[in-house]
DNA sequence: ATAAATATTGCAATAAAACGCATACATCAA
DNA sequence: TTGATGTATGCGTTTTATTGCAATATTTAT
């Protein structure tokens, strides 16, 4: 059998199964647990599995269907309660994705009147569990990377809607250039939120301010409320507070 | 047993109950004190948990969305093994949701080639985090219960779609009634996520053969294939041989 | 204070991994 | 064809990791 042949039968043991135990594999591919320990590696390497004494686990195996790690999660907490200020019942209330979304939808209330339109389908399921608001995911294609909803379907449904307050993440901000991404579906996306709702707040812990990426999401005075860890009154938020309001 | 396993199944322990007592730990994982003790130890160190005299608690209490707990998962599992031999590359697939149809999405091949529809944002998440296929996810209003998309735009979205292969979850089926549900919503998805696709299958764990509730989604001879736990020659699937492919 | 429960430590048995080496096999060039 | 080169594989040995056990210490509860 050949090497190529070992490893797909490898893969798919342990797609099917979430972990393959090194001795099984001996045997049902009919080589020595030596040449089982060098494709195991081989694997490894390639990072389509991860090595454990005894056998090998799928590299989902820790992330049943966990959320992404949150970096500088008390800086974004505090920002979520800022946010969660500007919702009052009755109002409709449009989201982005992002980490920082998923911290307000965690705090999201119990008993919030009103509709919440996401393209997350993460955040969708946080309010959604925590609240008896009216959620509304936007349909479309699932971006592996952001896993946010993306393409045509969502522009399209998105011009449909009519939003009070649109809550967005942030990448990279910066005067000169305003909010930027790097992926181009994103960008379409959020033009699409901002297009939809009345008001749009940014949410930005402050260490993305004044960076940029290459594509262009909207200058800064289509923005109506910054929100950030800082203080309000921080002198680095100065500028900013010409065009936006400061939270 | 791995002892990644342990640990996973230690976390999600912790997870449940907010805390482990090493004994009842000792009895579910059938290894002595000493390596429970020691996982524990190993898991501190990672941060994941404390270790209190007696056991471990969980390290916080704020935790994210929890995934519904799964009734009779070996059970659903084998079920979701027979149905992913009923999928190959170059297929369009269309599923609704439930446990069910989580265990199917938790072992889609990493390399499968394919669309993938579904109007469940749970399914959706885990099929993107495992493979890369083409993930995409009907919008709706996010039903509370079953976590569904639902509504008039998964209907008119489904409309638009011709999938190869639809797997549907069960909550009740008979000979005489055919798929039944008890919610009005859930009933309109599955009637056009059926009309939608060119095969139906229907995953089930025998349980709730012979079981109805009050609002039929189709009769028998509208499904292509039962997936069940059972062996297919069982006297129980005898009758629905008749208009249905037992798997 | 005392007994029971739980932790810690060192140790031995076992299982698995890593390493070096020899053999088999394929590929390629002369 | 032949020989050289490189890769894949299996085997024996050494090294390391895991686990359970027993003796001892510590904590907890009464």
């Amino acid at each position: 059998m050949l090497q190529e042949e070992r490893h797909k039968i490898i893969l798919q043991q342990i797609t099917l199964h979430h972990k393959v135990l090194s001795n099984d594999l001996c045997l049902l591919l009919n080589v020595s647990l030596d040449t089982v320990r060098r494709d195991l590696a081989e694997l490894e390497k390639d990072g389509k599995i991860i090595k454990v004494h005894g056998g090998a686990l799928a590299k989902t195996f820790h992330q049943p269907f966990q959320q992404p790690a949150i970096y500088a999660q008390a800086e974004k907490k505090k920002i979520a309660e800022k946010a969660l200020k500007l919702i009052h019942d009755g109002m409709s209330i449009l989201t982005g994705g992002g980490t920082i979304m998923l911290e307000l939808a965690k705090i999201i209330p119990p008993d919030l009147i009103g509709t919440f339109f996401t393209v997350s389908p993460l955040v969708a399921l946080e309010v959604a569990q925590r609240s008896s608001v009216n959620v509304i995911l936007l349909a479309g294609q699932l971006s592996p990377n952001s896993y946010i909803c993306t393409g045509a379907s969502v522009v399209s449904q998105l011009s449909e809607i009519h939003a009070d307050l649109c809550f967005l993440g942030t990448n990279a901000l910066s005067l000169g250039d305003g909010l930027t991404e790097y992926d181009w579906e994103t960008v379409q996306v959020k033009k699409s939120l901002i297009k939809s709702a009345k008001k749009v707040a940014v949410m930005s812990i402050s260490e993305k301010l004044e960076t940029n990426h290459k594509l262009q999401v909207c200058k800064i005075n289509a923005l109506d409320y910054l929100i950030t860890d800082l203080d309000p009154g921080d002198k680095k938020l100065l500028t900013y507070s010409q065009t936006c309001k400061i939270i």
